[in-house]
DNA sequence: AACCGGATCGTCT
DNA sequence: GACGATCCGGTTG
């Protein structure tokens, strides 16, 4: 009987609501097609974030010209800038207009092993070449330049796979990475339990603010 | 292993 | 003008 592993997800994968397609995603192998070469990736660690009705979610406000992919139709690639430094991936679930996605948060690379250790220098062992959500862009070499990329076309650049998904046993689900606020009461984190590719728990750091706002630093950053 | 601060800029108020 | 869906290197235990 043919592998059904190297089946190409359709669109209708991603037509769910998000809080289904997410954990179903994990054990998934996202295929990334530049012209230096292809780097394949099994997810290992998903967040869900839902639309309007979510307060961790980049759409909660509304609609504006960063989130306008979240709000188009599933199977596409929303891809974010944040910290003056990184890119975070997403794909779009649900229906046209429902504006929510599930953020890539970690993998294992399968193949492009090679290619991966060019981008992410830093990496000491395989399986932190994608562990986190700016590390694994980087590893298969997304920027800016991907939002909006449909991930059930011709797979070029971006190709999603059957892949094997994992014991259902082994799935955990925990609250969300730096969502504070009601958006952290739900459990929307979704991991394979003992993947070494997945990136440490780290609790919610209470940001401190400014009491007394009086005589803050320079804005201006000198030196 | 855990904690801390710097880097760096787009996006929204 | 403030603050991130973060990562990295240094320091401390």
């Amino acid at each position: 009987m043919p592998e059904q592993t190297d089946q190409p997800l359709g669109r209708a994968f991603f037509d769910r609501h998000v809080a289904e397609v997410a954990p179903d995603l994990l054990g998934r192998v996202l295929v990334c097609t530049l012209p230096e070469g292809t780097v394949t990736l099994r997810l290992t660690e998903v967040e869900a974030y839902n639309g309007r009705d979510d307060p961790g979610s980049h759409a909660y406000r509304g609609r504006t010209p960063r989130n306008e992919v979240m709000f188009g139709p599933p199977g596409h690639v929303y891809v974010y800038f944040t910290y003056g430094m990184h890119f975070c991936m997403n794909l779009v679930t649900g229906r046209e207009g429902h504006s929510s996605a599930v953020l890539l948060r970690a993998g294992e690379v399968l193949d492009g092993v090679d290619l991966a250790r060019q981008r992410r220098t830093t990496a000491r062992k395989d399986h932190e070449l994608a562990q986190g959500p700016a590390r694994l862009t980087m590893a298969i070499g997304v920027d800016r330049a991907f939002n909006g990329a449909d991930a059930c076309g011709d797979g070029i650049p971006f190709r999603v796979l059957a892949g094997t998904p994992p014991d259902p046993a082994l799935i955990r689900t925990g609250p969300r990475t730096g969502v504070s606020g009601a958006g952290a009461t739900t459990s929307w984190r979704f991991w394979i339990d003992g993947d070494p590719s997945v990136s440490p728990y780290r609790a919610h750091v209470p940001k401190r603010k400014p009491s007394g706002a009086s005589g803050n630093a320079a804005t201006h950053a000198g030196s």
